[in-house]
DNA sequence: GTAACCAGTTTCCTTAAAGTAAGTGCTTTA
DNA sequence: TAAAGCACTTACTTTAAGGAAACTGGTTAC
């Protein structure tokens, strides 16, 4: 799902004299961005969030997210699962129960969370002037 | 600009039991979208990456980002403007040359996209299955 | 004097993301 | 037996982001 980088070519510089800034420029946009596509937009950190807390059924975490759709939780959570992200496991009780839990690869993003958590709180500080 | 955080009302949780983890949930989700607000989208890193690597003037920071048009890379910059990450300088010269440079301040979002970088590259491997 | 460069702005248009609201098929509870 | 819960899906509408192209008002180079 989006996985598109083709149009990830910056050029970034001087064709003359430093060409290896181009490929130096690409290193780290390219998976800056591929990054961003996982993670950023409105919900997927806030669901991220709630399913580590412990909300695990779809109504629960609907719920636990003020705002949020059906709609939106459903697609969000079939975009995490794709990303290896979530698990969903049915369960084959009647009705049939789904829960939603983290897998253990989402524990790498911890330090992508918690980077973006410190830089968010001092940049709140900076902007409003406090 | 946007800095709208009003609906970050991330309940998160067991209203009964810890109410806890609501105040806790609030403090990750929330500077976490406050920083995301800034980074994310699609041109605000390759603009920050461009002019980083020296590139100051506003028709060459343009060459140097493919496919990106005159009329979002002024509103960008002007975003990135007015979260003190890109300082625009303007020379009374005939005519006039305007100048962009990075705040010190853009350099303390080298942890986040040091993090954003490295997760993004086992991330690919991990998708690709490489 | 006309072509080209600079630093943008303006207008119009398309696409994508997100919101609203209702419905589905099943089951348990009052 | 009607209401409500579960896990969603579908259809429709609104909003926002982004792209294309032209244009402004100045300056310098040919």
């Amino acid at each position: 799902m989006q996985m598109k980088t083709e149009e990830l070519t910056i050029d970034c510089g001087r064709p003359e004299a430093e060409s290896s800034a181009h490929t130096d420029c690409h290193k780290v946009i390219m998976p800056v961005r591929d990054a961003l596509d996982v993670i950023s937009g409105k919900w997927k950190l806030p669901i991220i969030i709630a399913v580590s807390r412990g909300h695990k059924r779809f109504r629960d975490i609907e719920r636990s997210i003020p705002k949020i759709t059906s709609k939106v939780l459903s697609k969000e959570l079939k975009d995490l699962e794709t990303h290896k992200l979530v698990k969903r496991t049915v369960y084959d009780t009647q009705p049939v129960s789904v829960e939603y839990t983290l897998t253990p690869y989402a524990a790498t993003l911890d330090s992508v969370i918690i980077a973006l958590q410190k830089w968010g709180i001092q940049h709140r500080k900076k902007i409003l002037g406090k």
